[in-house]
RNA sequence: GGGCUCGUAGUGAAGUGGUUAUCACGCCUCCCUGUCACGGAGGAGAUCGCCGGUUCAAGUCCGGUCGGGCCCGCCA
């Protein structure tokens, strides 16, 4: 019977058979100490010549060897306790010891403190999977699922799987397409998300549905993005006619993620909602990382005659001047300054103002241009105190949001004010329907045109489309979207009135979006969801920055599985069944 | 598609234009009966990612290229 390492301590005086991999051999010449390592912990075995088999197969083992000893499970004498075991305080005298597999020297190093890099840890990802921080990750991500579950189930939605073989969807992200053999120049595509299989579900009958979905979207990766396919807690509810219904229902759960599952601090049981323009003139960004304050303050009514031409001409022009405190700011050093300046250039910044408070004094570049009545209004409006530092941004509106959100951020993280073990959650609400593409001046959907236009028909024949509002939400935590969802439209006559407003007769829509609109004229019922992220929102409970930390097995920044050569080229009798013909395999 | 950045034994790192490229871990041989990242003695192992250029001389400087990472675009 396989005792694991996290049970011998509990198993004194018997004899046992311990399982696992060589963690580490310390030879002595005379006597053997091997660590063994299985997912629980580390055992030492001793190994004396008198057991002499054991003691010549002892002498072979290398790291990475699978082995089953057995022997008598004996206390150590005190002064020979390692504290740093939770076995520590027991060792196993091998009698017998069996090799049940050798290993090759490792191509990376699993126990240590020097890791190997990323590249060849997805290479080895089987070698890596085996260091006690992803075997941790593995299980606290079946226990998240499965928490994830219960709280579901218990709100009595009913889990539905959803096709993985679907159809191209002509809005939103790439489509991995999938080519049919069957049907010669047709294509599967893998869903985006369960988004139209949800809603028909709802006009199915369904009251309350929930998926852990596999999606895929084939658009470049990011640290906190996934190449390829991810996973979303997809959920949708019939018969709620408010995006504040869903928020409500689904809160407790990310709450009790946060504080049971995680063990983190939540900043406040309390979730804001904060409406999208709100947010973007708050904190430049639709994601606010809430752990901090640091907001917008907006000085363009103060600074409108200003002597300092910059922030004179952008109001002039329209635009806006607005300022960041920070705290402690005054101790950046030049080089540091010229860095964050960078980054506002990176966003669209003409420059990077600033004031320093230091010994009663304000040192500043441009302190020369502004009249003493400025200067006091500026340092009374943002709170800066000696110490402090405020950075201006002076443009259009949208230019200085992103521009200071962006900053917002960076800052907190140079003065360490994202503490880890607390997490801020907020809504976003609120969100336009329309946007004006900022490059072509053209009218666009803002975020997806299957959402609720508040005011519906009304609403919409508004004469200025950007001020329309969708019952449309993000969830955010920490900084990241987690979660988006709205209160979806389901009636056909608004549906159309959505697009046409774009200019998109109704013949465009029944062509693209078919099955959606002539499902909606058979007595469609009202019904929101959302979707959570789920590899994201579990790297930030689990602490991380990077999203394959999380996962088992990720693609890398090109899209490309290296421990499995995926992707790859595939026979030319599999291209002829599917009709298909490599042109330029070098494009 | 663009910007920044990294690329040196199996792994992780050091390396001021100038001798035979340094260290740790790992690997091989030998010694060692209480170690626990055991210790000791010795050894093997590098086209400094690749191509070109500057130079008397390039791991080091320059250009290009390939690969990794981060970011922008993109991600309804």
């Amino acid at each position: 019977m396989r005792v694991l390492s996290s049970e011998v301590s509990a198993r004194v005086g018997e004899i046992v058979t311990v399982k696992g991999w060589v963690d580490s051999r310390r030879d002595h010449g005379g006597l053997i100490f091997i660590d063994v390592r299985d997912h629980t912990g580390v055992t030492q075995l001793v190994i004396q010549p008198e057991a002499a088999e054991a003691f010549a197969a002892a002498e072979q083992l290398r790291d990475e060897f699978v082995i089953s000893a057995t022997g008598s499970l004996t206390p150590r004498d005190p002064k020979l306790v390692n504290p740093n075991l939770l076995s520590g305080s027991v060792e196993v005298k091998v009698n017998t010891l069996s090799i049940l597999n050798r290993s090759e020297p490792l191509p990376i190093q699993i126990s240590g403190d020097a890791m190997a890099s990323e590249e060849l840890r997805l290479k080895y990802r089987y070698l890596d999977l085996r260091r006690p921080k992803m075997q941790q990750t593995l299980r606290r991500r079946a226990a998240y699922y499965q928490q994830i579950r219960a709280f579901m189930e218990r709100l009595d939605f009913t889990e539905v799987t959803t096709p993985i073989l679907a159809s191209s969807s002509p809005e939103g992200a790439r489509d991995f397409l999938v080519p049919s053999r069957v049907h010669p120049g047709s294509f599967y595509a893998l869903p985006q998300a369960p988004q139209q299989f949800k809603q028909l579900l709802m006009v199915g009958g369904l009251p309350r549905y929930y998926q852990i979905a596999t999606c895929f979207r084939d658009e470049d990766p990011r640290a906190d993005r996934l190449y390829g396919d991810f996973y979303q807690l997809d959920l949708e509810m019939a018969f709620v006619e408010t995006g504040e219904e869903v928020r409500t229902t689904i809160e407790p759960l990310i709450i009790e993620l946060v504080t049971d599952f995680a063990g983190k601090q939540l900043l406040s049981t309390d979730i804001p909602r904060i409406a999208y323009s709100e947010a973007m003139e708050r904190y430049g960004s639709d994601k606010p990382d809430l752990r901090f304050g640091m907001e917008l303050i907006d000085l363009s009514d103060e600074l409108r005659d200003s002597g300092f031409g910059v922030f004179g001409k952008a109001i002039a022009d329209g635009g806006t001047v607005k300022a960041i405190c920070v705290k402690g700011g005054a101790s950046l050093s030049r080089s540091q300054i010229d860095g964050f300046t960078d980054i506002a250039k990176a966003e669209g910044a003409g420059g990077l103002a600033y004031l320093s408070y230091e010994a009663g004094q304000v040192k500043s570049p441009i302190a020369k241009f502004l009249s003493e009545v400025e200067l006091t209004i500026i340092a009374a409006k943002t709170g800066a105190v000696d110490g402090d530092a405020v950075f201006f941004g002076a443009d259009q509106r949208p230019v200085v949001n992103k521009v200071l959100g962006r900053l917002r951020s960076e800052f907190a993280e140079h003065f360490q004010l994202k503490d880890p073990d607390v997490i801020a959650l907020c809504w976003i609400v609120d969100f336009p329907f329309y946007e004006t593409d900022a490059k072509t001046g053209k009218l666009d959907f803002g975020h997806n045109p299957f959402s609720m236009p508040l005011g519906g028909l009304e609403a919409l024949a508004s004469d200025d489309k950007t001020t329309i509002i969708a019952d449309q939400y993000d969830m955010v935590m920490n900084g990241y979207e987690i979660c988006s969802g709205g209160v979806r439209n389901h009636n056909p006559e608004v549906l159309y009135a959505v697009f046409a407003a774009l200019g998109y007769d109704a013949a465009y829509v029944d062509s693209r979006f078919g099955a959606m609109i002539s499902a909606f004229k058979y007595g469609a019922p009202p019904h929101a969801g959302c979707a959570f992220g789920l590899d994201r929102m579990f790297m930030i409970l689990q602490g991380e920055t990077n999203i394959r930390e999380v996962v088992a097995f990720p693609k890398n920044g090109s899209g490309i599985d290296a421990m499995m050569s995926s992707p790859s080229e595939v026979d030319d009798q599999q291209l002829d069944e599917l009709s298909l013909k490599i042109v330029d395999k070098s494009a």
